[in-house]
DNA sequence: TATCCATGTGTACAAGTGTTCACTAATGTG
DNA sequence: CACATTAGTGAACACTTGTACACATGGATA
């Protein structure tokens, strides 16, 4: 019989969490995911899974919540590494897809997420995505960028970017990890997305 | 016992696609769907489903099929009612949410499928909105609205059209169909994202 | 008319599923 | 130290799952 290991508070929740993410990064979608399955992964006992959540979906929804961590401390660094205003959108494009390859997994979560099963994930995912269009706005207007924009226009434009980035990021994930070449290409079709974007913003005139 | 009842020719294989699509439109994930659900909801003994296909993947591949037919009627349509230029972006728009709401079930499908679990249904979609894209530069060489535009900027512009379109898509799904005032908010929006795509691409300097 | 084949049906089985239960060991608290 | 709480374990349950097999039947074909 194994004998029972007593591990550090919260590392069981931590490791199923994990197992999900590891098998989303294997190909599987979170929606099929089992708890036993899960629970394999992890080297856990089926039963622990109860210790720490109710159900899949909220496992799905405490994921969200560290999500939410992964994409605040994209911001801090792109925020602290962005250092020209007009090498912005490159930059800051190609600190997104540094982290989008660095946390795979949780990227591929929260892109399965948003048409996931779960309305509450759904609903999280989309959330943290507001609030990322809305930090971005706040930059913006702070860097003096825009100050031809109502408040309005320039959340519509930052809302838009956040998609756009969000679409590219389904292009990422769906090519291998290290095909250089793709991921380049990619880097420059998401930037050109933005200057595009930019310019039509720069010549947007409010419809009111 | 039931009788053995014999039907025309596919009609138990449409049966089972829509029971899939079925099943996608009451809020269940494609990738969660077992064989058995689907002939249960189709209304026919297990074992039929493998007359028709090998897995559900396979199933899948074909929805992908037949979501290509829905997006050329839809084309089809926007090509014959939209009059004049101006008024382009609008209707549309409109044409296009109408026929998600028409097609509930088949969008929800697509959009799933995008970050689905099957590479070949993905990419199957990945390929429709690629022609949806292409055809879209078309008209609008056709109608001469872009000349100023590289072939490439044109593709790269409606690239990033038609990807907004569908990320709007995943917007109109999450709402409930009768919600009118939530609706009418999201044609709107999108229908200003396409306007500032637009703009942009009216003031666009190719970079070569 | 005789035959074949595509498509339907029922039965069976091993494997996997979510969840409950009673039990046990380590930890923090008095 | 005694004790309650937390977080681990294994066995058991009633179901569901994918898939294989043998068989039936209607329509097309020869």
């Amino acid at each position: 019989m194994a004998e029972k290991q007593r591990r550090k508070p919260g590392e069981t929740r931590e490791k199923l969490m994990s197992a999900a993410l590891t098998l989303v990064g294997k190909g599987r979608h979170f929606a099929s995911l089992g708890i036993r399955e899960v629970t394999r992964q992890a080297g856990v006992v089926p039963t622990s899974f109860y210790r720490h959540f109710r159900n899949m979906d909220d496992l799905g929804l405490q994921l969200v919540d560290e999500l939410g961590l992964v994409l605040r401390r994209m911001m801090r660094e792109a925020r602290a590494n962005v250092s020209q205003a007009d090498k912005l959108i490159e930059e800051s494009v190609a600190i997104f897809i540094s982290h989008a390859q660095a946390n795979r997994s949780f990227f591929l979560f929260m892109a399965q997420g948003l048409a996931g099963e779960s309305r509450a994930v759904q609903e999280g995912i989309r959330s943290e995505m507001r609030f990322f269009a809305s930090e971005l706005a706040n930059d913006l207007r702070r860097l003096r960028l825009v100050d031809h924009l109502t408040d309005q226009d320039l959340d519509m434009t930052c809302d838009l970017v956040v998609r756009s980035v969000a679409f590219s990021l389904t292009d990422l994930l769906g090519v291998s990890a290290d095909d250089d070449y793709q991921i380049e290409q990619i880097r420059k079709r998401t930037t050109r997305f933005l200057q595009l974007i930019f310019v039509g913003a720069a010549h947007w005139q409010s419809t009111g």
